[in-house]
DNA sequence: TCGCTAATTGAAAACAATAATCAATTTCAA
DNA sequence: TTGAAATTGATTATTGTTTTCAATTAGCGA
């Protein structure tokens, strides 16, 4: 799989008369073996394990690489960080996101989908994407929320 | 119902030994007597009009103050400027948001709002509040685009 | 392999949106 | 009226991201 990706990302370089770099390499082969949703900070920090010297600004430019070659989503969500998680085409999900430890996860529901485009429809609208985020308490926190509020 | 929502904005003012002031007064008013989706400055430009010195910093506060109040929403969109509307108790909705012209639709669909909160205890996830917004095109720039390829 | 040109890098500066600082001004309760 | 506390506007700081630019590097062709 991430050979395959890989791949995928030395053709669009190729492609487009780009060059490949040690750095490239590092950063896309970090964000290929990680997981989640995470941000260039997140990935700086992770890259710079394996080539101490990598600067931020080469880890923005590479994300966005992998964001334009269709390896890599971007998320933004309310913090104003953008994070970047990796895109399978013709996959799509949502999120829900805990407020109290940040922890983010993934959902699917094709039947919100469908009354998307539903709704859109009525106002002659043509959807190209979609973005749903549903803040709030996750398992985990909601109980020592309600575990607090039990010793009042 | 701008006179009222004035009056809860004094009480809220008042209430916590806050002052009220000119420039508080036309802020608030120039949001309460606008329609849509502002940004920052949008509203510094509308208020200042009304009140030409008016400074930026005295716009984020005193939105800030309209948001804690309830009296204003805080959107968020992709394009990283925080947008203010008019916030109405019990009710919500969400966006349409046109990638070509920027205009901004709200729509309401209540099966959705039912299906989060199906999706939601799935996951014991207790929702807090939500964001969902449909990029895309809305009816008169999906005509010019159509038009645009009929071209060819 | 060498050399050259264009792409890339990292550091630093620039940017954009927002927030915080602070001296001067204003509000409002006593 | 007065004085403590809040507010203002200008400026500076901050945060996340992008751009600039001189130095380095990749990779094609000889």
């Amino acid at each position: 799989m991430i050979r395959h990706k890989s791949k995928v990302f030395k053709r669009y370089i190729e492609d487009r008369g780009l060059k490949s770099t040690r750095q490239r390499d590092d950063i896309v082969n970090t964000f290929l073996k990680s997981d989640g949703h995470l941000t260039v900070e997140d990935l700086h920090m992770m890259v710079k394990k394996v080539n101490s010297k990598i600067g931020y600004a080469t880890v923005y430019r590479t994300m966005k690489l992998l964001f334009d070659s269709g390896l890599a989503a971007e998320r933004k969500f309310e913090d104003g960080q953008t994070r970047y998680e990796h895109a399978d085409p013709g996959e799509h999900h949502d999120h829900l996101i805990c407020l109290s430890c940040g922890s983010i996860m993934e959902f699917e529901e094709e039947r919100i989908e469908t009354l998307q485009v539903e709704v859109a429809k009525r106002f002659g609208f043509e959807v190209v994407n979609h973005n749903l985020e549903l803040y709030g308490y996750c398992k985990k926190c909601k109980k020592g929320k309600n575990d607090l509020a039990d010793q009042h």
